[in-house]
DNA sequence: CTTGTCAACTAGTGTA
DNA sequence: TACACTAGTTGACAAG
């Protein structure tokens, strides 16, 4: 993250010179600055390959150089690089070779920044997706515990049978004078639940009439 | 000194 | 088998 805050003028200080002396490195604000004092084209680890801007350094430590400074890309390169990347996120290799030839970096460099940019783009991704399952883990645990609320309540229900208020008496009712639709499942009362049509029928007839029910 | 970033590496795997 | 890719790692470097 760090270095995307880079001050414009810590950039561009090491882009490769041709014929540039690298004991003469391009440096900001006088000399002192530790910073970026690498030419960006020099190939890594000695440079088997050939390539427009081999380095000065490779031609001074053809004997086994350990391991190379850290290289960075300039801005520009950057840019470039990203605006490719925003149109395949793959190359081919003919892809590679100009897209090289243009940032004037080795195909390999190309290669590794695409490679390291496509796992950045994953794990971003991925960190996304975790974000998104941390959140549907909390909204399905909240929904799992109103749901055991629910059952807790509805078995508490089936214990002691519910206690209905006459609509005449406002007192409560005995449940052996409560029915059920079949339909909705409601309950309710049977002096409430007959028709007025049905009044004077035999008690033993249904207060919910098939066609007519809720 | 610690930490985060990133270029560049190695090892392992899939594919034509 | 060669090549391209991914995952994991290393090491340089900047910033706090």
């Amino acid at each position: 993250m760090g270095d995307l805050g880079r001050s414009p003028a810590e950039l561009d200080l090491t882009i490769g010179v041709p014929g540039l002396n690298s004991s003469s490195p391009i440096r900001s604000g006088g000399g002192g600055c530790n910073m970026r004092d690498l030419d960006i084209n020099q190939p890594a680890y000695g440079g088997e390959e050939e390539y427009p801007m081999a380095s000065i350094e490779e031609e001074e430590e053809e004997g086994g150089n350990p391991r190379p400074k850290k290289l960075r890309l300039s801005k520009e390169q950057s840019r470039l690089l990203e605006e490719s990347f925003r149109q395949h996120h793959t190359l081919n290799p003919k892809q590679k070779e100009a897209l090289a030839m243009k940032l004037k970096l080795r195909p390999r460099q190309v290669e590794v920044w695409f490679q390291n940019r496509r796992a950045r783009t994953k794990l971003k991704q991925t960190e996304m997706e975790c974000e998104y399952l941390k959140r549907c883990f909390g909204s399905l645990t909240e929904e799992n515990r109103r749901l055991q609320r629910e059952v807790e309540e509805l078995r508490a229900l089936r214990v002691a049978p519910p206690t209905v208020l006459s609509p005449h008496t406002r007192q409560p009712l005995p449940a052996s004078s409560l029915t059920m639709c079949p339909r909705c499942e409601r309950v309710t009362t049977a002096a409430t639940a007959i028709p007025r049509a049905l009044i004077g029928r035999p008690p033993s007839a249904s207060p919910f009439p098939r066609s007519t029910a809720c």
